[in-house]
DNA sequence: CGGTGGACCTGCTGGC
DNA sequence: TGCCAGCAGGTCCACC
């Protein structure tokens, strides 16, 4: 579900209605995410002040005065968000965190993608789950100059690329979809055949996308919602992804869908060369 | 290096 | 109306 936007909503809804507030209890219903919760992740955040709330790619950090960081994935259908106590429910919360002000933090997730562990703050980078993760795709470092050194040497196509966390990290399927229409790049092309000024293309349309989305409070097409609960309204500025066969808003021509690396990839056939 | 296919899960939808 | 294949905002791994 949540890509950066998305990820960037929840946070900039959670720092304020945490920051400063003690986790004076959680509750652990269903251990089984992608990977088990630590059975000390109740004792360890008992207590802990919550001093920071931070996103790298699509991980959440609640950073704590108790030298512990909590990671949090949300996957594909997380969902995290501030509750009054004994308010009414969505189906699947696995954890609830109890705050020092009565309120709740809760994380839902029906199919259990994601992720929630704790890092020492001295190991923050070290984590397997961060370290490898590369740039941020909204810090000045991501420029066409960039994007184009960082595909030197390699062939794979450009969609593909985008959504190579490795390399670039936060874009997903929505979003790449969209940077691309937005340069005029095919998604097939293969990164050594794209030349500097379309990089810069594509550094500028990314840079656009996720912002307006962030603006927007980010994509809801089924189940994303902020930490209020409260759902996005990026999907009508949505210009290809999930329109197969509508036409496209600049040329007309249909709006196409093919499969790259097992994931949907829609384009418009005229505007991306 | 790249690409595919599958694994992990549950829930919804579109076509018959 | 009811059933079920196919698909879903993400990672990670094995294999060619």
């Amino acid at each position: 579900m949540p890509e950066l936007p998305e990820v960037e909503t929840i946070r900039r809804g959670l720092a304020p209605l945490l920051t400063g507030r003690r986790v004076v209890a959680v509750e652990v219903r269903e251990r089984r995410l992608r990977q088990p919760i630590d059975a000390r992740v109740p004792g360890r955040l008992r207590g802990a002040m919550v001093t920071g709330v931070k996103r790298r790619s699509k991980y959440l950090l609640l950073e704590t005065d108790a030298g512990w960081t909590v990671l949090l994935h949300l996957g594909m259908t997380g969902q995290l968000w501030v509750s009054e106590p004994g308010r009414v429910s969505r189906p699947h919360q696995h954890v609830v965190f109890k705050l020092d002000d009565g309120r709740e933090l809760r994380y839902a997730d029906a199919r259990r993608f994601g992720l929630i562990d704790l890092i020492r703050d001295r190991e923050l980078h070290e984590h397997p789950r961060l370290r490898g993760l590369g740039v941020e795709p909204l810090e000045d470092g991501m420029t066409g100059e960039w994007l184009h050194r960082a595909t030197r040497g390699r062939r794979k196509p450009v969609k593909n690329f985008l959504m190579d966390t490795r390399a670039i990290a936060g874009i997903g399927n929505i979003y790449a979809c969209e940077a691309l229409f937005r340069a005029g790049v095919n998604p097939r092309r293969p990164v050594h055949r794209i030349g500097r000024r379309s990089w810069d293309d594509v550094a500028v349309a990314i840079r656009a996308v996720l912002e307006e989305a962030i603006q927007a409070g980010g994509t809801t097409l089924r189940d994303f919602l902020n930490a209020e609960g409260n759902a996005g309204y990026f999907a009508v500025s949505l210009r290809v992804y999930d329109r197969k066969g509508e036409s496209c808003g600049r040329c007309g021509t249909n709006i196409r869908r093919i499969v790259q690396a097992g994931r949907s990839t829609f384009y418009c056939p005229r505007c991306q060369k």
